[in-house]
DNA sequence: GTCCGAAGATGGCATAGACCAATGTGGCAG
DNA sequence: CTGCCACATTGGTCTATGCCATCTTCGGAC
């Protein structure tokens, strides 16, 4: 083994941990003692593999390659099915492009980051206003047949709900309606689903969030929104619906949302060079740019939302 | 090992195959004489035991536990990481449900029948129909006020005009209106922005389109529009507004297009890992997710639209 | 009878190794 | 120089095995 290539491999992550001789596990250790019992979640080798593997992602630019499994395991010192479960993972979050005989590369979705200083031809210069939120309501209740079909647990299972409405310098701008089961996160308070950083009062908890799947159609707003929103009715409105998987691919969020159309709206950026031949086959067209319209090449978009 | 298990077992797969006894990999044979390279497509041991499970799940009621893992392996002659694999993706697909110590059982049948299409319609955009279009009309006219501002040309400038049905299936879905200063492509004629790939059109008359800015925002329909695609008056639809330049950076059109709410939506695949800290200044946030909810790492994002 | 703890069963994580399949490379024959 | 083939490299799949964490069960102590 290369001693040296495994001490950088080392640093890279955390050195200050405790480990398990015996098992391989690896625990974290606030006190001096650690005892079988009284251990915090052990650190998954295959999360620790991961977040190195996001380090190599930010360092390297899009489309180059990564290391060999095999040279990746010696480095990092771990078994070659378990280095492959974490390259799984950013595979299938679109971080990685695995090509048989040909190597594991970082995934060509630049211009997420040209995006930051695009051309703001269309856009106000906006000065992006402060988000704040007020919570509406929250209960535990059953998730319902809707709900609980979406996070795939039972109508009667109970799941955190709460409702929020999302201003922008103090005006409305959407409301929100939050579903977590109990079950994902048995800890979770109410009060940490009405923190901002929501994502990590769950990885406090030990859920990751991995990726989401989201739709946005249009619709009117009925009374009641309208009321929230401060917008006549049928006004129009953007619909969200969004699902959030964890890194175990189990849903733990569903989010219900109505953004107010008036005042926000959806911007991209698109690239529409001709690029690679695109390795999945993906069946489906960019919005608003029917099939056929662009017939060599795929289309690359970067999107925000934006107040106006 | 048990004999008769392993039989049911069997029998209950595809007993009719080739096995490569020296690899343990297993091939359909449609010849009498099978060659390595003449081989068809190996058949997974992880789908095959796939297929088991499933059969598994639809003749045990929903609720009952299915043989331990070890038992299963026993049962079927794979190991247990293979085993596992198979059964990770039935759970992922939210067929079985693991309980850490307990079992394995079979999902609770109502939720998973319906997730099963529901997940299939959040993330597998159906092969859509077929996209044609007739032209409402067409003219050669000045830019007029707006649409000269965004081309960044001088109202008085001539520019094409054209404004598209665009149909699925025959069933009207957008209105598309499309604007090109003559100036860009004098030689350019209305039968080109006919066709269905227009760029092609314009790279033929030396215009090599290389981005776009869009946005999307909500509105309801008026009533020629309407009348046009087949929608009640107000009805929710999707407005698009979309100025591309060329490698040169110069603005070449402006498209605005209305899509009819109730049948077009627009589906984004998320990628909430931590990720790259985003060197540039981040004022933007992602559609849907306000600032400060992800505090750690960025949106990337997959966006379709989707004809439901 | 009740309570508690040990034992067994079960899922969860990880290892080391083997072979196959796809790809790229370099040398050799023509 | 061209074309072909062997070889090295790399990802893809599977095996056999070990130990840990959690839950259930059952028997003994009280």
């Amino acid at each position: 083994m290369a001693v040296n290539t495994q001490f950088t491999a080392v640093r890279a992550l955390s050195i200050f941990v405790e480990v398990d001789l015996t098992t391989g596990l690896t625990y974290w250790s606030a006190t001096g003692k650690t005892k079988r019992g009284g251990m915090a979640e052990p650190i998954l080798k295959r999360e620790r593999v991961r977040d190195y593997l996001l380090e190599l992602i930010e360092t390297h630019p899009p489309g180059a390659p990564i290391p060999a499994e095999r040279v990746l395991c010696r480095q990092l010192s771990v078994s070659r099915p378990t280095l492959r479960s974490a390259v799984d993972e950013l595979v299938n979050t679109g971080l990685l492009i695995r090509q048989h005989g040909r190597g594991t590369f970082v995934a060509p979705a630049k211009i997420t980051q040209e995006l930051v200083s695009a051309d703001r031809a269309m856009t106000v210069p906006q000065a992006g206003g402060a988000w704040t939120s007020r919570v509406l309501e929250h209960a535990r209740i059953p998730a319902g047949a809707r709900v609980g079909r979406r996070l795939r647990v039972s109508p009667a299972a109970e799941i955190t709900y709460i409702a929020r409405l999302r201003l922008v310098d103090g005006a409305p701008m959407a409301i929100e309606y939050l579903h977590v089961p109990v079950a994902v996160a048995p800890g979770l308070t109410v009060q940490d689903m009405e923190s901002g950083n929501f994502y990590d009062r769950l990885a406090d908890h030990g859920v990751h969030v991995s990726d989401a799947v989201q739709s946005i159609e249009p619709t009117v707003t009925n009374d009641a929104e309208s009321a929230l929103l401060g917008v006549p009715v049928f006004a129009p409105a953007l619909l969200f619906e969004r699902l959030t998987n964890d890194t175990t691919g189990r849903p733990v969020e569903y989010v219900h949302s109505l953004y107010r159309g008036d005042r926000y709206r959806i911007v991209s950026k698109l690239s529409l060079a001709p690029s690679a031949p695109a390795p999945g086959a993906r069946t489906g067209h960019h919005p608003g740019i029917p099939p056929g319209d662009l017939s060599s090449g795929q289309v690359r978009s970067a999107t925000t939302g934006d107040v106006q």
